[in-house]
DNA sequence: TCTAAATGTAATATATATATTGCAAAAAGT
DNA sequence: ACTTTTTGCAATATATATATTACATTTAGA
């Protein structure tokens, strides 16, 4: 599903997909897909993610159980 | 580097590695090149491995920053 | 000590994340 | 309305995570 925290820290910071692509070193595609779900990203391209939009693993991947 | 707390976490709970991978689906060859940090896993294998050790992203692949 | 279980390591094969390019559609600015 | 920026989507190519098998080494238990 979509990942609706990563789109919502990004456009907090006012970065295009593409400005935050540059910073973390993949495409602009990349960023794209893993927004709308449809790619497994990486560890370390998460971590590379949080570090830029000054969040943590959790606050963007990280979904609490539902009970 | 490698991965103490993942380490840690899973003889915290009297898990092999092989019993480890077998509950969160992949080989035990992926599971300890993750411990040696010699692999940088998917989102999706870290998050079936914190299930499986109940604890969360932050808790096993997450590096405070030292300033 | 002896044995079995657990882990490290290496080779090859496969699946998939990611890059690249290009174009279309949508959103935002003027 | 027009222009520019942003995003979506597709095709192909490449890099790398992961599987599989096998063997060596270390660790733990008797």
């Amino acid at each position: 599903m979509k990942n609706m925290k990563l789109k919502l820290a990004r456009v907090e910071k006012d970065l295009s997909q593409e400005e935050l692509a540059k910073i973390v070193g993949v495409s602009r595609q990349t960023i794209g897909l893993i927004e709308s779900g449809k790619y497994n990203p990486s560890l370390s391209l998460c971590i590379n993610i949080c570090k830029a939009l000054s969040r943590t693993l959790n606050d963007l991947f990280w979904e609490e159980e539902e009970k």
